[in-house]
Order: C-alpha cells, then structure tokens, then sequence
RNA sequence: GGGGAGGUUCCCGAGUGGACAAAGGGAACAGACUGUAAAUCUGUCGCCUUCGGGCUACGGAGGUUCGAAUCCUCCCCUCCCCA
C-alpha cells in the first residue's frame, strides 16, 4: 500500500482514530508535511501488549506510512511513580529491571507494526532521563509552571480528590513528569505531537502547555477514543482475560478466533482501525449483511492475527479453524495441544479426567457436567457416558480431538 | 483522635442461631434457535465422589451452643461523618 497522497489527519479521522485533539486545523496542516516527530506512551506493566493497544499502535503506522517518524515511550519512570488517570486505585510500583524487561517484548511487538531501524522511529524508556532528576532542580524548572489550581481540576484528580480515599503526593506529581517528557521529546528530537488514549487528555494538554511556557511554541496532543464492544464490554477482555499480542500469552490460533466471533455491529468499526484495508473496501464489507458478514469477519480476523503473528502464523490459524468450524479436512496444528504419554493410554484415561487436564474443564465436576448437558465431543462425536474411558482406540492417527461446546476445540497428541 | 457503617460464593447483593453450598441479579458455561453474530428461551453454575455421601466455604483467630454466615471476645481491613 502507498502512503496516502492525502492528509494522513483525515486517514486517522475518516477510521475512527480522533477523540480529541488541540487545533485539529493546525495539526491536520502540520501533518500533510512529512518527517512530523509524534509519540505514545506505553504500559510496561506487563511482558506484552494486549489488543487494546492496537488502536495507538495502528494510528502511528497509519502516520508513519505517510512519511512521519513514531516515537514509543515506554513508561520505565514514570510507572515507577503510577499513574492515577482512569485508576480508582493507587497503581503498584515496579522495579526497574522488570520494567526494563517488559520493555524490550514490547519493542518485539512494536516492531511488528512500525520500523525503528536507521532512525526511522525510536524507542525510547523515558527513565533515562526521569532517575536522573534531582528534585530542586526539577521544582525550580519545571515545577513553577504548574498552577495546582488548574491541576486538580484535571478529572483524574478531581475524583480521587472528592472520594476522599486520597491521592498520593507521588501520582499527583504524574501530570508533571509525562508533560516534561514531552518537553524533553521536543527538545532532543523536535517531537510536536502528544498521542493517547482519552484518558490521557489531561496529561498531554500538561505538556503542550508546558512547551508552550518554556520554549513559546505550540505543540499538538490527540486523544484516541476508548474502544467497547457493541455489547458495552472493553475491547479484547473476554471471560478467559485479555487477548494478548504475545503468542505465548493468546496463541495465534485463539487471536483469529477471537477476531472471527467479532460481533456484527463492529465488524466496519474494527476493519477501519485494525487493518489497513482502504476504507471503501471497509465500507463495501461493513454494508455486508447476515451470514455474508462471516466473510468480513474472515478477511478481518485474517487481516489482524497477520499484522500480529505474520502470514504463516495467520494462514494456519484460519486453516485450522476451517478444519474445526468448516469440516475440512487441513491442518489442525495450530489448535491448541496437549501431548500425552502413551503409556497413559494402556489403562485408559477416563474422559472426565481427559477434559479437565487439557483444560477444557475447570474441575472434574464441570467435565460431568458438560458431558450431562451434551456438550463435550470426541472426534466429532457426542460423549453420552461419563464413564466413557479414552484409550488407544480413540485416536485418529496420533491425535484426538476433543470439543467442548460448540467452539472449544482441544487436540491432545501422543507422546 | 472521636463517632457511625460495613467486610458473604467470579462481581453486585440478600440472609442475622437449624429447612444454607447460602435468595435475587449480572457474568460465565451447556442446550434449543442460528451464521463460529446478536437477541430470546431452557438448564447448569464450590470441590471430591464407588452417587450413599464426604470435604471446604460467609475478613482472621478463639469461644458459647446438640447446632453459627448468623451470638460473644480479641484482631485485621474498607468506607462515611466530625476534629
């Protein structure tokens, strides 16, 4: 796909990605020029990124196609202090070696999306520049600029202010240590525009305002809007948790199937933000109606776990699951797999244990029950007696299926 | 520091000596319907079980009682009001 010839402003709006934004007119010319500096901040909370952060991810590669270069902050400082936007809770602090390390996954995963190498794109951890500041200093700088009146009128604040359960001193000081970032980007790497979540409206308007006092420029900040599903759930949470960009987290067989069971009303919605599909083809597949809708689905599943885990990755995740959904026969591999001794398989394995080892069941207790209620299958078939033993026999070549309801598939393989 | 309210099963929330594995709702799971969608309806929803039962659970530790989520004592935690 060629960088698009238009405004990328427009690209971002036309998908969906602008929440907010200070000066949209400004911004939109800035950024029809090329080589803009933009950043966003992520969460190295955890060794990966889940899909939720698909939506600043996807933005700064619709931005960097059209010929501007991606900063990625991880947040190594300022986790260490908490942020209390969106948090009802004072956030736990981590040390920095395991900040550290969640931050070179995360630029395993970045780097799916966005190109870092020959100075394209950078990525950065802003507690090189954070650990360093001694407080006078900083107070003296930075912190004369900060009016605590306007602060606490910032709703992250004003709410853990008016529920009375308190703010620490070290989260109120949050807003001030993300806006000198900004500063500092825009010093060092004439970085002009600020991306994030909405809930980060009142941070980023922090930096542009400081960069505004300290160097007398403007710089730009836009808010993304926070994704749910039709059915009002967070994006990428479902029942088992979060679906993970890690493959060691969410197999890529597990990502497709959670994108293919995108519920109608958000198919158009999630092609224009996770895929690149040009947005009349998102349109053409987004007016779809009924069971054709399934293709959409297919080509939006298929779109993602691509962009995620790469081709391969993505064409045996669809291939098994039209082996599983379509009843073709193609490559089951990528289903999720337990291997067995088969040694085990002499006296047999009774299939309530079986269901519960594989972790289709939480508890025998539930294999019974799942089985009562007619919803476990082996090879296709209906298991009718919870006494059923699984033995040699059972086995198709050296693998078994194993279902529970209609869309849990498990293969279990001998060893 | 003083006063008040409260901590119940994944979540919300009822229960205030036995009929309580604990109402009701939500979530989840299964079945019907379908398109691997949604909505709807039905069922299930602590663990183990040789299906007779057994075990663990109502913030924690003790105690009273034939019997406690429910009563008593001490402790921990949360929220609210006053200072």
């Amino acid at each position: 796909m060629s960088p698009n010839v238009e405004n990328v402003f427009n690209t971002l709006r036309e998908r969906g990605f602008v929440q907010q934004s200070t000066d949209e007119q400004a911004l939109s010319q800035l950024l029809s020029k090329k080589g803009v500096s933009y950043y966003v901040g992520f969460d190295p909370t955890a060794d990966s990124l889940h899909v939720g952060s698909l939506v600043p991810i996807m933005a700064m590669a619709h931005l960097q196609r059209a010929g501007h270069r991606p900063i990625a902050i991880i947040g190594g400082g300022t986790t260490m202090v908490g942020d209390p936007s969106g948090k009802t809770e004072m956030r736990q602090m981590m040390s920095q070696e395991e900040i550290e390390a969640n931050g070179v996954h995360i630029l395993g995963q970045l780097k799916r999306y966005l190109n870092f190498s020959n100075g394209q794109g950078l990525f950065l951890n802003n507690a090189d520049w954070l650990v360093p500041l001694t407080y006078i200093e900083f107070l003296r700088d930075i912190g004369r600029h900060f009016r605590v009146n306007e602060m606490i009128k910032v709703e992250a604040y004003r709410q853990r202010l008016e529920r009375e359960e308190g703010l620490s001193f070290i989260e109120f000081n949050y807003q001030l240590l993300q806006a000198y970032d900004f500063l500092l980007l825009y010093r060092k790497q004439g970085c002009l525009v600020q991306m994030g979540g909405s809930d980060q409206w009142g941070n980023i308007l922090a930096g542009v305002d400081l960069i505004r006092r300290m160097e007398a420029k403007t710089a730009y900040g836009l808010t993304f809007p926070l994704l749910t599903t039709a059915r009002g759930e967070k994006m990428g949470k479902t029942a088992k948790g979060a679906i993970w960009l890690s493959a060691n987290r969410t197999s890529p067989y597990e990502f497709y199937q959670y994108w293919i069971n995108t519920d109608d009303r958000d198919v158009e919605r999630f092609l224009a933000y996770f895929t690149f599909l040009p947005m009349d083809q998102v349109r053409h597949f987004g007016q779809m109606k009924d069971a054709a809708l399934r293709e959409a689905k297919e080509i939006l599943a298929y779109e993602v776990t691509s962009l995620a885990h790469g081709k391969e990755e993505a064409d045996r995740a669809r291939s098994a699951s039209h082996a599983a959904f379509g009843g073709e026969d193609a490559d089951l591999s990528s289903i999720p797999t337990t291997t067995i001794a088969s040694s085990r398989l002499v006296q047999g394995i009774p299939i309530i244990d079986l269901l519960y080892q594989v972790g289709l069941t939480r508890s025998k207790a539930a294999s019974r029950r799942l089985i009562q209620q007619g919803g476990a299958y082996v090879n296709g078939e209906q298991i009718k007696e919870i006494e059923m033993i699984v033995s040699e026999k059972s086995f198709e070549g050296e693998a078994l299926l194993l279902r529970s309801g209609k869309k849990q598939y498990h293969r279990v393989r001998l060893g």
